[in-house]
DNA sequence: CATTGATCTGAACGCTGGTTCAGTTAATAT
DNA sequence: ATATTAACTGAACCAGCGTTCAGATCAATG
């Protein structure tokens, strides 16, 4: 055997895919060059094949590993047993989860469509996961009478856009911190779900 | 002078624009290819450039069309001056317009990176006066006290976001009419707003 | 020191992209 | 009929694409 201490592979790995992130949100999976991503690693694009079989795999990767972080992650809260204490933790879990991840949350919205169809399937099902998890939630609160909302189902949608659309204006170094952003979004999740609404 | 009754001119023009929008929609403006929208019309892919001076001149058209096409429609509407009314007017609207145009609303948002930067600072203007246009809807609710909200920027972006969410999964032969869903995001609308609620 | 094998280079492959343009077609006007 | 010209074809241009692979490189092993 040869080369394993001192192997570069440990670091041109993660690279590849950390640059491919990049590119991929910045231009598009398709306007994307394999030389692109190779020239910002600093290597040639053939090198990339030793670490990925082609360029969907590398999009597929990215988006896969993305939607198992988030259920791996969700899966290891301790979530309070009140509703309402289960909205506050989850928006606080979603927000911050997303805002970290900006760039993996853009690319799995807008480079759905150039999966295969196989690994659209894979993706999906895991969004699906999620999308559940929250309807759920929601449906516990209004059963137990501490939500108030037109329809479960949609304002489960309502609420997942609405959280996760602030990765598209969110800027760290903005007018608001972080913390500030999820006391905020708490209060806001709080009246959209209608807690301590008129029957 | 020859040519002008029977001229395909009048049908080819908006063809290309209508067969580019549903390709672009679909695969993406990278993923899409000057023969694949000739082919959709019937024509050779020179053809189309009678129609247009290149490939990005079509994006820009569709979104430029689009979002103009919106501020137009919106300053015809008769907006009741009551904050409440005025919040049910605009949702019901915003919802309309958008779900007639599922596929510009969708390349709106995917293909804003392909645009070139004198384009894309265009598109980012014309959207930047509809957002305040729901901003300062909100901001008069809060001063009138008919809503009450953290935040009214935040407010804005939840709202608008929470909204154009429904492009994504609403479909007119699905569970929901659009008067049922209109009816539900109202109701919804106002509760993310405070309407009612407690001081 | 010689061998090994993981890692990468550099050039090539076949193909497709946007765009151009000389030439063809056909509806109208004279 | 003939002339005019908008509308389109079909072929070509070349740059660039994803991918392959024989060979170079070199740190660790024996």
């Amino acid at each position: 055997m040869a080369r394993k201490t001192g192997s570069h592979s440990e670091i041109t790995g993660p690279k590849i895919k950390q640059s491919a992130l990049e590119l991929f949100a910045r231009y598009g999976f398709a306007a994307v060059t394999m030389r692109q991503i190779a020239a910002r690693v600093g290597v040639q694009a053939g090198a990339i094949y030793n670490y990925t079989p082609d360029k969907q795999a590398l999009l597929f990767d990215l988006l896969h590993g993305h939607m198992a972080d988030l259920l791996t992650r969700w899966a290891e809260e301790q979530v309070p047993s009140h509703p309402v204490a289960a909205l506050d933790h989850f928006v606080a879990f979603h927000l911050d989860f997303h805002i970290q991840r900006a760039e993996l949350v853009f690319i799995s919205y807008m480079e759905l469509r150039n999966l295969t169809e196989e690994n659209f399937k894979a993706i999906e099902e895991k969004r699906s996961r999620y999308e559940k998890i929250v309807y759920d939630m929601i449906l516990k609160g209004v059963l137990s009478g501490d939500f108030k909302v037109p329809d479960a189902k949609i304002t489960s949608f309502a609420l997942i856009a609405m959280l996760t659309g602030v990765v598209d204006w969110f800027r760290e170094d903005g007018r608001l911190s972080s913390e500030e952003l999820t006391r905020q979004y708490c209060a806001l999740a709080r009246q959209t779900l209608g807690v301590n609404a008129l029957a």
